[in-house]
DNA sequence: TTGTATGCGTTATCAC
DNA sequence: GTGATAACGCATACAA
């Protein structure tokens, strides 16, 4: 490993003091005769900067956290894309949190935070109760979540229009003359969960359908194992004539299991997906799904935070995606 | 925002010195009447030391770079819930390289890890030249390769072993009578392709096989939509029984490309991928799929940086990881 | 066990 | 435009 080398190293090479080195370093001299020494002498030496040293001087890191509830789950996979490419031309440097299922893992990262080690954190959560809210209200850096439920005044917010998505794939299924609609949704206590199955409720009973709450099962993760053992639970499914899956993976499971039982999708029973991810045009028959665009959701949420580091007074900004509804050849 | 609380401040209300509290905080004294003083000062204003402060002075950042090529792909999406599995309860945070498809790109990263910012970097790159080596032998962080082609001898290495991996489809296609075989490669340039293509020119050439390399096809890039176009140059693509996919997502496209012509799977023509991504069980038909542990190799990786970031001493390992065959319904 | 004091590498203020 | 120097917050060598 070769010796490290310090803005002394190169002050010593080029002959003259470390801070005008730091100021070429940070392009605050411009043209001068030093110049041209001391970016030969950086050069010859191979000098970088060091971050800790500088974050000290600073205050500040010059990386971002991206905190996600799960990896495994490809709208984050998506989410993640954007981010990374909002941050690209910048400055900063990613930083991914741990998987962040429950409200504690999320506090304790939120915690962490306080070490300043970041100089602005991206959240989005499956859960958000008072106590995270406290201890995001003590944090020293920019948030920016993504997918809060609630309205939360204080942070720059990126939501996602839930209710008026799931009505999407609701109203196209009657248009369909669908009526007879299951909905197949995720852990209830998460935050997406709540939504999805409020926008549900909300939409049948526009269609005159009474008691929506009986068409509702619940997969015990988002995945597409859960949704099979879900479906599976079932008495009557042929009783359905579609089925609305809060996220694309549990319409894969649910794609498999009817197609193992000989029921055809969609002749026999539709089925729409919620997320648009990459696995739509891939799974057989390709899945209509509604689209919340993570993707574009986290190159937004990199957008701004890069706004607020530049400019912490900035008036907070709101934005509702409105969702899209693609239609493949499931529903 | 509140404000910031250092040493100085837990110390001054604590009554004691900023040493005694940094002792206290680092686990260096036990028992003792003042550490109870001490903790309780740091519970009431709610200390957490500065990563910057303490990065410069232990010349440690706790921080790992994870450097990747593409996060589009599920094998590196599998691979990074691995390493984030692996330093999940260690004192590591996790950073998240952007895309690194180019030498340049590679390079670029490389060097900006000469700024200190993290105690090791984990690097699976598509591209290895003599200019990346250069790099990295003046890293003065440990490095741990996976899937690096070539011995590289000074660095902790995971690799694949591709040609056997490539070999055991070829070898199963050949027990189902499958003799006419295409090989459904990626982009020319990259490693990988060229590992996988060597394997199956080996492989084919055991079989007695003459010009093997009559019966490759290049993808423009490794995913559904260039395996389409790939395949759609192909004008006798019914001369073949079967097609091996050099990754999952082109295995993906290869499918959806064959049901569009009516081309059965696999009574026609069967197929197999590369990587046994999540994907594989969600196709229809489920994808036969060459598993090559991408998790567990993310996770494998994780534990032997580790495992040296404590002891730079240990010699260096080296490991070949099986590859296995996972059988499904598409050949 | 505790306190004092030094330095990690950098930026920024101040004189020149 | 340049150089000397203080300070960022912490860990640790040393003295007590």
């Amino acid at each position: 490993m070769a010796e490290k080398v310090t803005l002394f190293a190169v002050a010593e090479r080029a002959g003259v003091s470390i801070a005008t080195v730091s100021r070429v370093v940070n392009g605050l001299t411009t043209n001068g005769p030093t110049e041209e020494k001391i970016r030969r002498a950086i050069d010859e030496l191979g000098y970088e900067p060091n971050s800790a040293a500088r974050a000290l001087r600073v205050n500040a890191s010059d990386q971002i956290c991206l905190a996600l509830p799960d990896l495994n789950n490809p709208v984050y996979q998506a989410m993640t894309r954007g981010v990374q490419r909002g941050f690209k031309l910048s400055k900063y440097r990613l930083m991914l949190s741990p998987s962040l299922s429950t409200t504690e893992e999320v506090i304790l990262q939120l915690k962490s935070l306080g070490r300043n080690y970041a100089d602005g954190v991206i959240l989005s959560s499956l859960v958000f109760d008072e106590e995270i809210e406290k201890i995001l209200s003590t944090l020293r850096i920019p948030v920016v979540l993504v997918g809060g439920a609630i309205d939360r005044p204080k942070y720059d917010n990126i939501r996602v229009d839930s209710e008026r998505g799931v009505g999407m794939a609701v109203d196209y299924f009657f248009s369909a003359g669908r009526k007879k609609i299951l909905f197949l949704n995720g852990p209830w206590i998460t935050n997406p969960a709540k939504r999805r199955k409020e926008g549900f409720l909300e939409s049948m009973r526009s269609h005159q359908i009474k008691n929506p709450e009986n068409y509702i099962a619940n997969a015990k993760a988002f995945n597409p194992k859960a949704a099979v053992e879900a479906l599976s639970g079932i008495k009557k499914l042929n009783q359905f004539s579609a089925i609305l899956c809060a996220n694309d993976l549990l319409a894969a499971g649910a794609i498999k299991f009817l197609s193992g039982r000989k029921i055809k999708v969609p002749d026999d029973i539709a089925v729409i997906g919620i997320d648009n991810t990459d696995l739509a045009g891939l799974l057989t028959p390709t899945l209509t799904s509604v689209d919340f665009k993570a993707e574009y959701r986290g190159e937004l949420a990199a957008k701004y935070l890069l706004e607020r580091l530049e400019n912490p007074n900035l008036p907070i900004k709101k934005t509702i995606i409105e969702p899209e509804l693609i239609i493949r050849e499931s529903a």
